[in-house]
DNA sequence: CATATCACG
DNA sequence: ACGTACGTGATATGA
């Protein structure tokens, strides 16, 4: 038979360090188990072994001996993080079935050449699965090591065999030991031979085989004088490291091979370890059948799989769901038209087909009636169905995709069936595969529906997350004008500079190459060129416009290539990027994204139309070719300091709350309070500074960045801080009080009950715990700031269409709104927008916002 | 598919 | 001793 002998500790130590830090929501570390289960997997295929021996290392618990441990034990411990996977690691292997095998006293590399001896001598194969090159002595005719390395971040594993082992060692696998002897293993502890390295170790055991005969061949002429000098004087030392060197093969751990093919999986046990774990994927790849649980709401049955079935009379459908009164549905879309929709019953799965002539007629009566209670999943393309066809949707209770959003904003999806895992409800089975979805839904909704209630996020959902989703299915469906051919030209008239550009870098630097390859354009300028490197990244040298800047005086192609950049960036993302997604109405239609950030901010893709130039003159240019439509002007409202303003009343500092409420500006103020000085004393630079500051406090601040930022010396910066806090103290409180608070339930919330779970708090990283604790303090800020305008925009819409206007809303960039009226309706437009956006909650200070118009973005942009 | 860069609040 | 602000999305290169 064929052994597969794995190194757990050094695997999972692979396997921890190979893979960024994963978590569970409450902050349990994952990583290490994911990647030895990926590794796990691996080798089952590439090995197709008959018995797997997984090995651990273990301490001896009644063995402290100091002098031992100034030699093989004093290995560097595992971090906290990895420490705490272990055991878990090793429940969900017993669960899968494989023998792990420790072993007090020793290491699992001693269990490794135990049981490779054993299939030695029992004339079986034996493959070693380690990351650790010591095991490599344990290599010959039978045993084969796989060794499991990160070559260009990327993980492999590269097979050892008596041939490769002798290419790249120039020795037997047992002259390895040899070697270690005489050179020693710092890693390890292992003294060796001082003065002797890698070089002279190989050359003496390549000529001398071991350590034996070359002792009792030291006067051999073929050793050097200094070196034997040096071998003479530790020479207990070599004999000594041989033995700690040397992997044991007598450990007394159970050598029978049967014993080591794979029982069958504790389906239980396993898929409960790894629902624990959140390994959802997990459970399909090692093919564990689920285990039958029983489900808050009863669906199905485990003896009956949900039939599913084709509904053709659409009326005895609706029926049907008028009957039960309420109605579990997936609604499938093709380019924002209704396709089949699948309905999940007690004992069936229907679908209603598009294809039917009656379909349109159906999901109409559907929608409207009243007394259909509606759950569904990703309602916002069911809202702009609704609000093209003139239809109004009644009882809408549930919205799946935005309820997993509200309880974690930072899953990796929303999709019903993983969310049923992750909150531990059972899917019935389904007797055709790919309708888990749909098959989930009754008895997902109400453990969901708890969920939220429990955490008092109801009214985030049903007030604020369920109604944006039909303000942002409008706003897509608006879309916003553009001019086609403004853009064309101005993307030609960029064109044409970026090709002056290039040609002028070009012949600064003596050669054309690629300026949009910064690995390129790293050599032109650092070696080529030999400026000053502000060495950095991964792959070279840092490119970005920071260091440009400071090597503008160096050389004048910097400033060049600075440009370059800019008005390349503006052809190719914006000019070109735009004309690509104008549609056919000559409107572009951007997707608000309403799940995506963790913060709870929307965010807007294909295209983003969130980060359009504004900052630079150039960029800002193409603001003119947004525009409104005929006889229309565009209104852009815009809070003023709100996330500031929103500190201010959590944080509920008298000092910051009396410059909002007495109007007055508030980095002019936060200057006077930093730099301890009456108002009108505060200079422009001061001023500048300040804002920095108040920026740098929302963010949660670190000196270093500051100072970086507005380039002060770090004690200069740190002093700015500590003026800050000094003169804010409740803002000082506040950011003591969240970081505390999270610490100790493990997330933090905004004013309307967001959360934002923070497992990097718990890390013994101190940088990843540092950035834990400023997202404590931030998010609580950005994320109650985006929970304001969402209201407000739910406001405006309804505002505006209750007040008969033809106003549409059609853009949001995070705390401006875009409205685009008709000429006669800007006044009262403008009012609405003034009035819903800044009473959309009550603070403690005031909201502000400010309102401009103009035929285009750029005018309307105050 | 990851990395570097840069656009926005 | 080390790395350094919060939140996004699009584009280009190059392994």
């Amino acid at each position: 038979m064929k052994l597969l002998v794995i190194d757990g500790n050094s695997i999972l130590n692979r396997a921890f360090y190979g893979i960024k830090l994963l978590t569970t929501k409450d902050g349990r570390f994952t990583n290490g188990i994911y990647g030895f289960m990926n590794i796990l997997l691996r080798l089952r295929v590439e090995c197709s072994p008959d018995g797997v021996a997984i090995a651990f290392d273990k301490k001896d618990p009644t063995f402290r001996h100091e002098m031992y441990s100034g030699y093989k034990a004093q290995r560097k411990g595992m971090p906290e993080e990895l420490a705490q996977q272990l055991p878990v690691l090793k429940d969900l292997l017993r669960a899968l079935g494989y023998n792990t095998v420790e072993h007090a006293g020793f290491e699992a590399d001693d269990i490794l050449g135990t049981l490779a001896k054993r299939c030695v001598d029992s004339g079986n194969e034996c493959i070693l699965a380690t990351g650790d090159r010591d095991s490599l002595q344990l290599v010959s005719d039978e045993v084969n090591v796989l060794l499991a390395m990160t070559k260009m971040g990327k993980p492999q594993t590269v097979r050892y065999d008596k041939a490769r082992v002798l290419e790249e060692y120039h020795v037997e696998p047992k002259g390895l030991i040899e070697i270690k002897a005489l050179m020693g293993d710092s890693s390890d502890n292992i003294p060796g031979v001082a003065g002797v390295g890698q070089k002279t170790a190989t050359d003496l055991i390549e000529k001398f085989g071991n350590i034996n005969n070359l002792y009792n061949n030291i006067e051999s002429p073929d050793i050097k004088k200094g070196v034997r000098e040096k071998l003479l004087r530790d020479k207990d030392m070599a004999f000594l490291s041989r033995l700690l060197g040397t992997i044991s093969t007598d450990v007394p751990v159970d050598s029978e091979l049967e014993n080591y093919i794979p029982s069958p999986v504790d389906s239980y046990d396993a898929v409960r370890i790894l629902i624990d774990l959140e390994m959802f994927g997990l459970i399909e790849r090692l093919g564990i059948k689920k285990i039958p649980t029983p489900a808050p709401v009863e669906v199905g049955n485990e003896n009956k799989p949900l039939a599913v079935r084709d509904e053709l009379d659409l009326d005895a459908l609706l029926s049907r769901i008028k009957e039960e009164g309420q109605a579990f549905f997936i609604c499938g879309w093709a380019n924002a038209y209704p396709e089949d929709t699948r309905f999940a019953f007690k004992d069936e799965i229907a679908i209603a087909s598009c294809g039917s002539l009656s379909f349109p007629g159906f999901l109409k009566a559907l929608l409207e009636d009243e007394g259909i209670k509606k759950y569904t999943f990703d309602s916002k393309p069911l809202f702009a169905h609704a609000l093209r066809n003139g239809i109004s949707i009644k009882s809408l209770e549930m919205d799946l995709m935005l309820a997993g959003y509200i309880l974690n904003p930072s899953a990796s999806s929303y999709e019903p069936a993983r969310l049923a895992q992750e909150y531990g409800v059972q899917a019935p089975a389904v007797e055709k595969v790919g309708f888990e979805n749909i098959a989930v839904l009754p008895a997902l909704c109400p453990v969901i529906d708890r969920r939220i209630k429990e955490n008092s996020q109801s009214s985030l959902l049903r007030d604020i997350e369920i109604p944006l989703a039909k303000v942002l299915a409008a706003m897509e469906l608006t879309g916003f004008g553009v001019d086609e051919n403004g853009i064309a030209q101005f993307g030609k008239v960029l064109e044409k500079r970026i090709e002056i550009i290039a040609a002028e870098i070009f012949s600064q630097v003596g050669y054309e190459f690629n300026l949009n390859s910064p690995k390129q354009l790293g050599y032109a300028l650092f070696e080529k060129l030999g400026l000053p490197t502000g060495r950095k990244t991964k792959s070279g040298y840092s490119t970005n416009a920071q260091v440009l800047e400071s090597l503008a005086k160096e050389h004048p192609v910097v400033e060049k290539i600075l440009e370059y950049r800019t008005v390349a960036k503006l052809k190719s993302t914006y000019c070109d990027g735009l004309l690509k997604v104008i549609s056919a109405d000559g409107r572009i239609h951007s997707t608000f994204n309403q799940t995506e950030t963790r913060t709870g901010r929307i965010s807007s893709t294909e295209p983003n139309l969130q980060n359009i130039p504004v900052r630079s003159e150039l960029g800002r240019e193409l603001r003119r070719f947004f525009k409104a439509d005929e006889g229309c002007v565009l209104i852009d409202a815009d809070y003023s300091q709100i996330e500031l303003r929103v500190l201010a009343h959590i944080s509920d500092d008298e000092v910051m709350k009396k410059a909002f409420n007495d109007n007055d500006d508030i980095h002019t103020i936060t200057a006077s309070q930093v730099f301890n000085m009456p108002v009108n004393m505060v200079t422009p630079l001061m001023r500048s500074r300040a804002k920095a500051v108040n920026f740098g406090i929302v963010y949660g601040i670190g000196a270093f960045s500051l100072a970086k930022d507005i380039g002060v010396s770090r004690s200069e910066a740190d002093k700015y801080i500590k003026g800050y806090l000094h003169h804010y103290s409740g803002v000082k409180r506040y950011m003591e009080r969240v970081v505390a608070q999270a610490k100790e339930r493990g997330y933090v919330e905004t004013m309307f009950a967001r959360r934002r779970y923070l497992p990097e708090l718990a890390a013994t990283n101190a940088n990843l715990r540092a950035f834990g604790e400023r997202v404590a303090m931030n998010m609580p800020i950005q994320g109650t700031a985006a929970d304001i305008i969402k209201i407000a925009m739910i406001k405006v819409f309804h505002r505006l269409h209750k007040e008969g206007l033809h106003a549409k809303l059609i853009m949001q960039v995070h705390d401006e709104l875009i409205v685009e009226a008709p000429e006669n309706e800007v006044k009262k437009a403008s009012e609405i927008l003034i009035d819903e956006m800044e009473n959309a909650v009550k603070l403690s200070v005031k909201l502000t916002a400010d309102v401009n118009f103009g035929k285009t973005w750029y005018d309307s942009k105050g």
